[in-house]
DNA sequence: GGTAGGATGGGCT
DNA sequence: GCCCATCCTACCC
């Protein structure tokens, strides 16, 4: 496990931008709730403009709206009525578009985060994967649409960042819809889904 | 190493 | 009623 120590909290300013930029952006950030942290390895980009496979792609609904709101808030639903999936939201207020955060590298509480994923056998399956990500960090649809620039949640700077090389892929179990290369991913990290 | 099948409930047509 | 941005277990190489 690599020792991370954390810079300062990504400002509103980071995630007023384009989605793509937001979501390559993101790999190599440090996520942190509480105790829990990790590197953020792998993340998707959902614009939301002409991408039917966003959930934003049909309008505001009372799931949708935060992704329509300010940026810098967390999008959380449930899937397969089981697991949450933590994204964060980006361009500008008015405009859609959210960040899925797929897996991170855990980087402190690593205790905490087996206790709430015991099905993990190895540190690399503590949280390389949407719904692993958000057991092993304690995030719940009670943070739908928390604001990730302040609070027990947020994303920070490493204090000393590493050169990662991003590269990206299609993303995952998008099957409906025309797949694109939305996916982001820190190269050759083991702590990546799939 | 690999994969098939089931769990489980909200959102939307 | 069907779909789903998933995960786990059992079982097979």
């Amino acid at each position: 496990m690599v020792i991370v120590r954390f810079g300062p909290i990504l400002r509103r300013a980071f995630y007023e931008r384009p989605t793509l930029e937001v979501a390559r952006d993101l790999v190599g950030k440090v996520l942190v709730h509480g105790a829990a942290a990790g590197v953020i390895v792998e993340t998707e980009a959902y614009p939301g403009r002409d991408d039917l496979a966003s959930h934003s792609a049909r309008g505001i609904t009372d799931r949708t709206r935060v992704i329509f709101g300010p940026p810098g808030h967390a999008y959380v639903y449930l899937i397969y009525g089981m697991y949450e999936c933590l994204n964060l939201v980006a361009e500008p207020d008015g405009q859609p578009g959210c960040v899925l955060l797929r897996a991170i590298e855990p980087v402190s509480g690593v205790e905490l985060m087996r206790r709430r994923r015991p099905a993990a056998r190895k540190i690399e399956e503590l949280a390389s994967g949407p719904g692993k990500l958000t057991r092993a960090l304690g995030v719940t649809l009670a943070h739908y649409g928390a604001d990730v620039t302040r609070g027990p949640l947020v994303v920070r700077q490493p204090a000393e960042p590493r050169i990662i090389d991003v590269v990206a892929t299609p993303r995952i179990n998008i099957n409906h819809c025309t797949e694109l290369p939305y996916r982001f991913i820190a190269r050759g990290n083991r702590f990546v889904s799939g």
